[in-house]
DNA sequence: ACCTGAACACCGTTCAAGT
DNA sequence: ACCTGAACACCGTTCAAGT
């Protein structure tokens, strides 16, 4: 029983791209704290019809979060071809936070906001941590990041970071936080510049 | 208008012991997921008695939120009698993390968690900031710690922490990061041990 | 097929009625 | 004074009726 993908009527495409659109905006000035009734509305469909392309709350906030790790994957490839593993690290982090500080949805994400239930995120995130993974290992191996570093830790930092942006935002503590964690980060031999 | 300030009906204060009990436990569990219902149910009483001790759902976690904020008063005091800064810090880190751990409601108030309102939390912070400010200025002064510390930084830390045993919980994974914390933390100076 | 919006469920909060 | 629980408001979600 092959299942032949129809595409889909005109209307209804153009629909989905308007909610997705209205969705991306207002998630990213307010995070979830926007109602369906308003992110429909914005997208000038009744609320039916977003619950028609979109099962729950919950889905859309999984699916604009994956778009966002997707954008992480090239500036993560970026990193990776620069020599010194620790200046990687320097600017991938910090390049994360800025793209991470202007959309509080995507803030939720990265934190894996309790209430919302990022399943299936993981998938989005992970090509981002295998290169980070090999950032690491390079820089742990030569003394350019600190030696027992670990793939494992990335998230950790990642989320400690969002966390500052999230919960201290405006003020931008999270470039103190950053700078104090790599001063954590920094290896016996890492590069004397920033 | 002097005003007489009357003990409370003895029912009365009964009630409002019953209902801090019975939110401390259910908060502790679940955070901020509770219904008000189920915290007056607990408590024995009906949902008006709740509302009328504590004006709203957010007054409650204040309310807790100091008490658990007034606890780390005497931890910072016995962390300031240590004569290193720096173990001092790995000490008073490590034994807030260690209280946080079990307590949901309190994370969220680490976090100044959004949604609600933490307003009039800072009264109760400050205490234990000032102690903090006091080691922090030491260790910088001495060596023990990062030379350019400052008691503005230990918001920034103790939130990253709460974040790490609030959003990803169980596996221990704040040990982790508050190893990595300190070797940020660490000035040219301080003593090799742990 | 798809769209709509009134209706339902859930939970924080209020208030009229009781002691 | 204080206690109670039914009623209200709000928002995520569903579904009968319309195109």
């Amino acid at each position: 029983m092959s299942t032949i993908e129809r595409p889909p009527r005109a209307d209804a495409a153009r629909n989905r791209e308007r909610l997705l659109d209205a969705a991306r905006e207002l998630f990213a000035k307010h995070g979830d704290e926007v109602g369906m009734e308003e992110i429909a509305a914005h997208a000038g469909v009744g609320v039916g019809t977003l619950y028609r392309r979109f099962p729950t709350k919950n889905a859309l906030l999984n699916e604009i979060a994956r778009e966002h790790f997707a954008n992480f994957i090239p500036m993560a490839e970026e990193a990776e071809r620069m020599e010194d593993p620790y200046a990687a690290m320097v600017w991938l982090l910090r390049r994360m936070c800025e793209t991470t500080e202007g959309d509080v949805g995507f803030q939720m994400a990265m934190l894996g906001a309790k209430g919302c239930d990022w399943q299936g995120i993981e998938e989005a995130k992970a090509p981002v941590g295998e290169i980070v993974g090999r950032i690491i290992e390079r820089g742990a191996r030569s003394g350019a990041l600190r030696p027992d570093l670990t793939a494992d830790d990335f998230p950790i930092l990642a989320c400690s970071l969002a966390a500052t942006i999230y919960f201290h935002p405006g003020g931008g503590d999270w470039r103190r936080h950053l700078e104090l964690m790599l001063g954590g980060l920094r290896g016996p031999a890492a590069t004397p510049t920033a």
